[in-house]
DNA sequence: TGCGATTAAATTGTGCGCAATGAAATTTGC
DNA sequence: GCAAATTTCATTGCGCACAATTTAATCGCA
């Protein structure tokens, strides 16, 4: 009863918002940072970026895939990948060619160079698991929750 | 057999590396994609960015901190943060002030439209969680955990 | 007191991420 | 067969993210 309220009755105390430390979002945004940061330095001698370093890992997987099919692995768009690709072709990890059958396609082939950072990158995995300091088992839960999550906003944004 | 091997013996058979959605990592980035996405049309009519919101959300709880106070609430630095606020600034949510006892330091204050936004971001929260398609408990362990390994590699970076 | 070291923001440069648009090739529907 | 619709990629523009550098203010200390 301290001060006068004119027109409205609302806003009479602040409005209830779960604090920062509370909220999932964050808590995956904080991580999310965490990795890329973990990621930077082991990254670092083979010139790569994580998203470049996604990008091999699709590539290693299979090769000869198309801008749109590496896009859809990894969520992300043209406008993204086009430069990423082209930076990766810079470096002479992969080769960029019109598909002769479907000239709107670009295949993406590794280049010797590319096939052979794989090698570079085989210790990475582990000292990520170190870094972690997590158990197999709690990370499994932890990946199987986040895939959940995932496939559960995708699907509450493809309802609208 | 197929084919002749001059110099090395390596690269006998593809080295082995964990695939891209067996990783932990990419699940977290792919999450935090998700997160975004689907915070952007929620947002978009307050007129702020995911990150724009973070920070409002910092200053909701506390009003009047300094850019790198934000910044180690955000994990981000004055370089992200500078032209951020600058935003704010310019969309007329927060001010932006010279510490009188210490002009090293720029203080962020809430306007009163700053303050006002809150009532806007009010249902926000509720519409995420029905988006997560999780159980507040399964929504509970998910959180810990993430904060845990946030933590994990936060110290295994500070150890080098 | 005054000078070097430290701290806080801002600036610059590079790269990711996405929306919107554009251009070229292919598919479709008649 | 051919015009319209669709698909694929490239481009542009804006904003985030971070490393490295710069500028200015403060602190430490002899």
């Amino acid at each position: 009863m301290a001060r006068t309220r004119n027109a409205t009755k609302a806003a009479a105390d602040p409005v209830s918002l779960p604090k920062l430390d509370n909220q999932l979002c964050f808590a995956v945004y904080a991580a999310a940072q965490a990795f890329n940061a973990t990621y930077k330095p082991l990254l670092e001698p083979l010139g790569l970026t994580y998203p470049q370093y996604l990008t091999m890992l699709v590539l290693w997987e299979e090769d000869g895939l198309t801008v749109s099919a590496i896009g859809g692995r990894l969520g992300l768009d043209s406008g993204t990948l086009t430069p990423l690709l082209k930076r990766l072709e810079a470096a002479g990890l992969v080769s960029r060619t019109r598909d002769a059958a479907d000239e709107r396609q670009v295949r993406i082939a590794l280049t010797p160079a590319g096939r052979g950072l794989r090698q570079k990158a085989r210790g990475i995995p582990a000292k990520l698991l170190c870094a972690s300091g997590m158990s197999l088992g709690e990370i499994k839960g932890l990946h199987g929750a986040l895939g959940r999550l995932t496939a559960n906003l995708g699907a509450a944004r493809a309802a609208d």
